[in-house]
DNA sequence: ATGGTCGCCGAGCGA
């Protein structure tokens, strides 16, 4: 089971981008941070129709999470549990930042896709509501490694973990993305005992995930990986492989994003 | 040093 994780920065935007991708690439699931859409306009069906089942939880403007699966999902959860705000359709999250559920494989999967806050400026209200929202996904992932079975929580995690992961690190020092407090409160989550994917296979410097539109980013290649996947220890036991698709960021009309995977052995 | 780019929508905000 091949999975993906991709911020497309804007459903609508992405149409032709998106179905391409997903017509060469074939994943199985499909999570998707940044539909920049509501639910009732979310073009369902033109993923329907290649075959996606489709589990949305989008808001007005900004943010918004998706999932596509070519296998059935069940027991969907739409905004990160603990939230602060009322948000629609009885999720306790003003911001639409998180979907799970559970793909039904050979065997079954949690999966959950997040849109973590990207915290800037920092410091002030907004970073301090990027660090309140971690806390809540630490005790979400936690109630997942409880249940001891294959889990995996992937997105735009908008953390840069290491200096190794910034082509220029010290261009991000004062950034929400790479501030001390944001790596820290990464790696508590980490720590509580998930396997990080694509550093389990991949060791160095030169691994991006995103790359700003403006610049020239992209041809100087100075980028960041902020888009990860964290693995429970029944999931990790099931993990092929973990690769990061960057030459999708040289197409025509791209997301600043690329897609990350992983291929399960289920 | 500044502005440099996108996408949301149709003015600025968020990134």
């Amino acid at each position: 089971m091949k999975i993906a994780t991709f911020n497309i920065n804007g459903v609508k935007a992405r149409i032709t981008a998106l179905t391409d991708w997903l017509t060469e690439s074939q994943p199985d699931v499909a999570l998707l941070q940044e539909i920049k859409s509501v639910d009732e306009n979310f073009p369902r069906e033109l993923f329907e129709d290649m075959g996606y089942n489709v589990e949305t939880h989008g808001q007005k403007g900004f943010n918004g999470v998706a999932i596509l699966s070519k296998y059935p999902l069940e027991d969907v959860i739409r905004g990160l549990p603990g939230g602060e705000g009322t948000g629609r359709d009885g999720a306790d999250d003003a911001e639409a930042r998180y979907i799970e559920a559970t793909v039904v494989g050979d065997r079954a999967v949690r999966i959950s896709g997040l849109y973590l806050p990207n915290g800037n400026p920092a410091p002030g209200p907004k970073f301090d509501y990027k660090l309140r929202w971690m806390d809540r996904l630490r005790a979400r992932a936690a109630d997942l490694l409880a249940a001891e079975e294959p889990a995996l929580l992937a997105g735009d995690y908008n953390v840069i973990p290491q200096e190794e992961d910034a082509a220029r690190p010290d261009a991000w020092r004062e950034d929400a993305l790479f501030r001390p407090e944001s790596r820290a409160a990464f790696r508590r989550i980490v720590n509580l005992g998930f396997t990080e994917a694509f550093r389990a296979r991949t060791p160095g410097p030169g691994h991006f995930t995103f790359w700003d539109y403006q610049a020239g980013a992209w041809n100087r290649n100075d980028g960041i990986r902020i888009d990860h996947f964290l693995l429970t220890p029944q999931c990790a036991d099931l993990m092929r492989d973990c690769w990061i698709e960057s030459e999708v960021r040289g197409r025509e009309k791209p997301s600043d994003h690329v897609p990350v995977w992983v291929d399960l052995a289920v």
